[in-house]
DNA sequence: CCTCTAGATTTGAACGATCAAACTTCCTTG
DNA sequence: CAAGGAAGTTTGATCGTTCAAATCTAGAGG
């Protein structure tokens, strides 16, 4: 700074204005350092910085071990609308890895008290999370993709989220169906409770007793719950149909039990998974997409969003947001057609 | 430093050294420091550090846009295995993305120039890469996964590298397979030239000729190069067989060409994917599988090598690792069996 | 002509660590 | 017993930036 300054004219400080605070310097004075600073390619020192201003621009994240799996493509997806927008924000996104939530709390502890780390988005956030209140209690700076699922889980002012609306998702889909003129569309989801799982089950349910004219206990029975994975979508599914449920078409949960079903019933049985995963646009099922580039854009607005203190900011600290449905034909299960 | 050094009786540079250089500190020393630290709780401030030393110990690593599709999971893998292995090697994984490959030249430069990063990951590697050529240029160390796939590949010093060896990979499949008794074994690759694919198709026609009894005009009918992709890879094999060629069983350069096939022949026929992804588990694929924890090892050894600037330090500069082969049973395309 | 004020710029200090050199101790050795 | 070394520890300077306060400049008002 002190030589762009020299080059220049002008003292470290004002350079640093330039740079900093354009406003206060005067135009004529800030054309001249900008050009030296061009012409001289001068940078900034980021660590310099950093251990000045107290603050790192950087934004931690777990890079999740159950990234694997079909679905796991949600959280790379997510990863990457988040690490470009961080970009346009000059905020740096920063990896760690761990094995559990307590692990994940030492991680994080290590690289907020280093300064390395200034604010952490979680994911894959659970029930009574232990990490979220940790952070709370410490006054670490956090947003969750995913919504807490306790109790006021809307309201909490002390806990910033960005979610996508499952239940509208699940309603999405089975109004679709339901408007191609099936009736009798089963959900296959996740076994009770589950935030997320209930969640859209929801959705369809609602969407279900408002148009498809069947009866609640018939509903009952055009839904099964089993654990995320293809066989297991496949042996829920065996269950309804060998328990004489008809059924014209599937809602999912997910896009691994959507494949599971679509294995199951072939291509004659619309089905409609969850996640629009790179699986799904394979083999050709429809699926409720979540608009991750918007999920990461509300991140960033929440953890650069400065009222910390003020109470009842409520809907400012919570976003979200919509899915939307991507239809598709099937081309699965036709061998040699 | 100056709080624990005070409460130990000591001066700052002994803190230091307690925790950069033990082994100058006298034991007793040592020991007593250690213990304020703990029980101040204190933590270096990794920025100030930085400062000074003017390394970060941080590794920067894009994050593929490509990574959209089935082959996603491996840079996901990849990335995952890196991030728990820097993690113990006190090393920091940064991310970034770019739209090409002058725009990721141009965020290297600032990530470099700004002291954020000191060393960078490589992915996705093409022929004549222009990011390897200007980071030999400029000096900025540097690690890809993948060969350069130029002239002299193999012993270019400037150039370090770590790569998965798809040519024994396609090896492993296709004796597999004949050792199954099969003997008419398509390769179903990509379009030459292409380094990758090329190698992949080398594994497979070595095998063949090894062991197959075919004579080389018919390999040569046995294989075919199209994009990369689910209905691309149908199509490749539509092709082929609308040729009349006769095709007892499929080697593919990766899962997607793998799914495609599998769509179309049915479950009689073998198949083996590449990369090992998640679908090729869903739907019970054999596949190829790349041993990222290895490739992560080499990279960070590759990079952590202080022996800079010695001359012909030839083999330590390059690490060509052995991938496995996964069978499975198939259980796709059997609808309502 | 002097004072006042607002705006623009500069100066001194600090952020928290490490490097390099200087200083103490204590032991060995002629 | 003085000189020489080695081991352990401390001191002064520095990394590149920003904050806070001081200084400078020019125009307005009395």
């Amino acid at each position: 700074m002190l030589d762009v300054g020299r080059v220049a004219g002008v003292s470290r400080q004002t350079v640093s204005n330039v740079l900093n605070s354009p406003d206060v310097v005067r135009p004529e004075t800030r054309d001249r350092v900008q050009r030296v600073i061009t012409e001289l390619g001068y940078r900034p020192h980021a660590s310099a910085r950093r251990l000045r201003t107290r603050r790192s621009s950087t934004i931690g994240i777990r890079l999740d071990p159950m990234t694997n799996g079909i679905s796991g493509s949600v959280h790379d997806r997510f990863l990457h609308a988040l690490t470009e927008q961080a970009d346009a924000r000059e905020l740096r996104i920063m990896l760690f890895t761990a094995t559990d939530p307590h692990d994940e709390i030492r991680q994080i502890r290590r690289l907020h008290e280093g300064s390395d780390v200034d604010a952490f988005v979680l994911t894959s956030t659970m029930f009574g999370d232990p990490r979220t209140e940790w952070l709370v209690e410490q006054g670490i700076p956090f947003v969750t993709f995913g919504r807490p699922w306790g109790i006021d889980d809307l309201n909490d002012p002390a806990h910033r989220w960005v979610d996508v609306d499952g239940r509208a998702g699940l309603g999405l889909a089975t109004r679709q169906l339901l408007g191609e003129g099936e009736r009798r569309i089963a959900f296959l989801g996740w076994p009770s409770p589950s935030g997320t799982g209930d969640d859209r089950r929801r959705g369809w349910r609602e969407a279900m007793e408002e148009a498809s004219g069947l009866a609640p206990a018939e509903l009952d029975r055009l839904q099964v719950g089993v654990t995320d994975g293809v066989a297991e979508g496949r042996e829920g599914i065996r269950a309804l149909l060998d328990g004489g449920v008809e059924i014209d078409s599937i809602v999912c949960a997910s896009d691994s039990l959507g494949l599971g079903a679509l294995l199951l019933v072939g291509p004659d049985v619309p089905v409609i998974g969850y996640d629009n995963t790179p699986v799904a646009e394979a083999v050709g099922l429809s699926s409720v997409e979540q608009p991750l580039d918007e999920v990461a854009h509300g991140v960033l607005d929440l953890i650069a969003d400065p009222n910390e203190g003020e109470p009842g900011g409520g809907p400012s600290r919570h976003r979200l947001v919509r899915p939307r449905l991507v239809v598709r034909h099937r081309r699965i299960a036709r061998p040699r057609d």
